[in-house]
This record gives C-alpha cells, sequence and structure tokens, in this order.
DNA sequence: ATCCAGCAATCAATTCATTTGAATGCCGCC
DNA sequence: GGCGGCATTCAAATGAATTGATTGCTGGAT
C-alpha cells in the first residue's frame, strides 16, 4: 500500500483552496511540492485527479471521488490522532468502575456526564457488583476504581478512601409473621432463625464468598441484587436487612416495614478503592471527584424517617 | 498532525510477530529501523508503547490501545487504498442507471448481483423515470445509462443500442361502458376520444414532455408511473395502452380486459443508452451485459396470450 | 558456571523521497 | 501588448528513515 496520509491531505487542502498556489501557502510548502506530491499520486494510482482549464487546476470526477475519500480516512485518522494524544497525556485508554449495587449506577451518570465533558476519550465502563465482587474486579482488572462496601481485602495492594456510611433497617412485607411477634419487643436471634432471610448473592468470581446479617442455620433465599432482595422482602418471600438509602421509599409508603431487632446491623462503610501506585489521569480524575461528591454523599443520609 | 500510516502499520506488525526481530523480517526491514519508528512515535505522543520483560518488548496497556486504534485506521486506509485501485483501473466512482419504469428496477437486480461479484466498488444509483426522464436524467449527468423508450433525443451526444420491444394492449377495467361498445367490432378513435385516458406522466424535468398514445380533446389522469396507470386502469378510472409484459398478469386474471381497436400502438422499442464517449469499466459492463443479457429480453416477449 | 543464541538499542554513515528555488510557459485581463 | 497569477520542470539541497556494525542483556543449553 503506498497511501500516505500526507499525501491525502494536501490533496485535500488543494481541493478547499482551490488552487495549488493557495494550497501551498496553507500548507508552507512551495507549489512544486505540491504538484510533485499529486503527480506522485496520479503515477501511484494511474489515475488522472487534475486537469488543466485555463491557468487552474480543476478535479476531474475522479479526483472528485478520490477528495471524498481522502476526507472520511483523514477525518478518522485526525480521531486517531486524537486518541493517541489523550493518551499520551495520562488518559487511560480504558477505565472500569465497579460499584457495588448498594450504589445505584444512575447515582453515577452526573459524573460520568461531567467526565465527558473533557473529552478525554476515556472508555467508561460501568460494572454492578455485590459484596466482594467490586473487590473481585479490583483485583482481577475487571476494573479499575471499586465502589465497595467493607474492608479492603489485604495483601492485594489496594488503597481506599471512605466514601459514605450505609444504614440498615430489619424489614419485612406488612403481612409477614414476624410483624406480631415484633409486637412484644426488639425481636432476638433466635426468633429470625426460624424465618427465611433473603440474601443478596455475592458476584465475587474468586474471592471467598461473602454473606452478610445472615445467622447460621437460617434459611436462605439468594437473589442477584439489593433491589432484587427488598422486593422479594416487600413480596414477603423472606426478612433481612435492607439498606435505609434504598428501602427508604418502601418503608415509606408500607411496603416493607421496619423491625426493632435485638441486634442491629452496623452501618456498613462504603468505599472507593484503586489499586495503589496507578496514575492515570481518569483514575485520579474519579477518586477525586468521588471523594469531594457531597452531593452523591448526601444521597445516602436521607432522613432518619 | 503527526500520525503516519507507516509507523502504525510497523507498530501492528510487531504486536502481531510478537518480537522487533521478526517483524522487521516481515517488513523487509532491519530490526533497528524498528526501533527507530517506535521510538519516534513514543516521543511524538509522549507515549510509552512497549516495556522489556527479558529480552523481549512487551506491548504496555496503553500500548494495546494503540495497536488496537491503529488496526481501525489501518483497515480503513486498506479500503481507501482499494477504492484509489479501482478508480485507477478505471471504474468510476459512481454510476447512475435511469430506467424507464416499464423496465421494473428488481428486473435488474441480478445484473447488479452480478456486479457486486466484481468487487469494483463502484457506487450504484437506480433511478425510476418516465417517457422523456431517463435521457434527460441521462443528459443532465444524474445518471450515466439511460434504459428509455423510443427515439434518442439528437443534439446531445447520445448514442444507444436496442434492448428490448414492449407491444402494447389497449384495456380497461371488465365493468367499463367500452367494453360493451368492443363487442361491435374494433374501437375508433372517435369513441375513444369519450373516455378518459389514463397516462403515465413524463418525469422528465427540463425535456420537453411527452405524451404516449393520447389523442386530443380526451380527458386525461396522470399517474406517476406504469404501475399507476395499471391499476388505475384496472379501478375503473380511464382507459388507454399498456405495457403487455407488465399487464400480462392482469389481463390474464380478468383484473383488466383487452379490447380491439381500430389503431393499435405500435411496439415502442426499448433502447440502453449514454453519452457517446464515456470509457468507465462500470458503464461498458453495463452495457454490454445490458446487450446480452437474453434472460431480461426474454421477459419482454411474454406469450401473446 | 559458562557459553551461546536471540533480541533490542545505539550510533555513525548512507540513501532516497521530498522539498526548495529559480526558470519557463501559459492564460486571462486591463 | 504587457502584466500578474498560476502551474510545471529541473537541478540542487535537505533531512527523515534506513542500514549495518557494535554493544549489552537474557534465558536456555552444556
Amino acid at each position: 500500500m503506498r497511501l500516505t496520509l500526507e499525501s491525502l491531505r494536501t490533496l485535500e487542502t488543494i481541493a478547499e483552496a482551490g488552487s495549488f498556489a493557495r494550497a501551498a501557502e496553507r500548507l508552507h510548502r512551495v507549489p512544486s511540492a505540491l504538484t510533485y506530491t499529486v503527480q506522485k499520486l496520479e503515477s501511484d494510482y494511474n489515475l488522472q485527479l487534475f486537469e488543466r482549464v485555463g491557468r487552474r487546476m480543476q478535479l476531474t470526477a475522479a479526483g472528485q471521488a478520490v477528495v471524498e475519500e481522502a476526507r472520511a480516512l483523514l477525518r478518522q485518522a485526525e480521531a486517531t490522532d486524537n486518541r493517541l494524544r489523550k493518551l499520551g497525556e495520562g488518559w487511560e485508554a480504558r477505565l472500569g468502575i465497579a460499584a457495588d449495587a448498594m450504589l445505584p449506577v444512575d447515582w453515577l451518570f452526573p459524573l460520568v456526564a461531567d467526565f465527558d465533558a473533557l473529552a478525554t476519550r476515556t472508555e467508561l465502563r460501568l460494572i454492578e457488583e455485590t459484596l466482594g465482587g467490586p473487590w473481585d474486579a479490583l483485583i482481577a482488572g475487571r476494573a479499575d476504581i471499586a465502589i465497595a462496601g467493607g474492608e479492603a481485602p489485604s495483601g492485594y495492594g489496594l488503597s481506599s478512601a471512605r466514601l459514605a456510611e450505609i444504614a440498615w433497617d430489619f424489614a419485612c412485607a406488612p403481612g409477614h409473621p414476624l410483624v406480631a411477634e415484633a409486637e412484644k419487643g426488639p425481636l432476638p436471634a433466635r426468633v429470625l432463625r426460624r424465618h427465611r432471610a433473603v440474601v443478596a448473592a455475592d458476584s465475587a468470581r474468586k474471592l471467598a464468598a461473602r454473606t452478610a446479617g445472615v445467622q447460621d442455620g437460617q434459611p436462605v433465599l439468594a437473589v442477584s441484587g439489593v433491589m432484587h432482595k427488598i422486593s422479594a422482602q416487600a413480596a414477603g418471600l423472606g426478612v433481612g436487612f435492607v439498606p435505609r438509602h434504598l428501602a427508604y421509599p418502601w418503608l415509606a409508603d408500607g411496603r416493607l416495614v421496619r423491625l426493632q431487632v435485638e441486634v442491629p446491623r452496623e452501618r456498613t462503610r462504603l468505599l472507593v478503592a484503586w489499586r495503589s501506585g496507578e496514575q492515570g489521569l481518569a483514575l485520579n480524575w474519579f477518586r477525586e471527584r468521588l471523594r469531594g461528591d457531597e452531593a452523591l454523599r448526601a444521597r445516602f443520609d436521607c432522613s432518619e424517617a
């Protein structure tokens, strides 16, 4: 393939400028250089691109077609150039963010929109995971940022920063037998153990699976995400702790009721984590934005109702 | 923009070959040349593409991303190269074929399929016109081949060859008053003139409009294509001559009936025409294929029924 | 351990495609 | 009829890319 971007760019400029002379000026070259370039292109492809008409040159039909082709290719070349530039500036080619389902992905959309405005050409990937899932994705390299609950698994070289705290309510459907029992006072573990617990299954692939808030011997229904867990509980299929910032509407309109338990679940810390030492600009941007995003934080502190 | 297709190709080859040495061999260059190219790319974009691992080089994450970009751009560059080649061989960028509606476009599809098999990259444009329309399109340059009835307008430098002959039947709907009249014998012009004629409007934009088979003083309904004319006549809206090869099914199943008239319409010659002196390979190909296409010809000679 | 083979980097020398600049010729216009 | 704008041609200059010899490193074989 004898094609050169340079020669196509030259051709395009001539077509736009309307004459070799003006094109030469624009390109900071001498007219004869353009003659050379065009003639080379013509002989390479055995093609007549221009024809003399009076003292100036005019594109032939074939020339016109070539200019169109050239434009298309040049536009893509410019896009590629741009991409490489951004990579050179330190913007990663791709950035994966694995967020615990407790942080609904659409809460991240405003950040993504702001990021887009930077025109970094970094491809973003939002991954929803549960429990150990974000950690797993981070360690395995499927993600570069994890938004996850609890503690960072140690020994993998991860760093993290606090993002928010999640409060838990023990809840079930209004018709559930536990509702009656709860009138006698805070429910002891012994009672809870007799009712099916709904749990969000761990999406981790490699790390040891975690379970949260389940007692030994308690029958279990595992579902694939927090929202499924909430709706399963609302359907009366079981009981369990639900994150307040997500379950709030369900508790407010009575689809779920909150019960007092003897051992309430502690607040969970939600962390932003990354592999230590990674320096990409997109990673930094998201890390800092997440840490400073008060609007996002506030959404976790829904009224105590 | 400092981007070169050559350097991207080099990079791609290295990535594929797995080492500078093997890539150099494939590219018929010396390893140090590749080192030079890669280092230039790296310094141009301030980017590290490779890292030493042992005695060989391995793509960094950024390098991997660049290779992907490079691949995409190179594939398009190859397409462009191919296109220019074809243009150089004499295949036009575009070929427009303006066919009279009496030649249903789908009758041309087999030719188009065969043409496609040549992989010429010529863009095809099929235009349906009526009466003077194909000539008009040819003269105005909207088409390069016309398939049209009658005579080529002279003085425009057109050439033509015979394609087929079209036979006409005078027809109307079974319930039309002319049907009864026709039982007395062939219909004279005087009688026909009293009934509305359906005509296909001329699609020519510049040439003088033509009308065919209409008598002075006859009321007219103009529709935009032969098929519309046929169905308008079948709906009893008027009478007129219909091309036998298209109306045949309608006559066969009785939606239209053929009437004897005193002055039948002569067969019309269908011509393939082009601007004299044009030499494009696609034009030649279609011209020759149309002239030699017995299957196509045969479709006009439907049984005399 | 040692040696060898394979690979990439460096550097000076070379090559050759591209560019330059001066000269020529053409055309249209005042 | 001469002037000015435009493209081409050609010899000469340029400089980016290539070569080839050399060095240095590594991993595997002996």
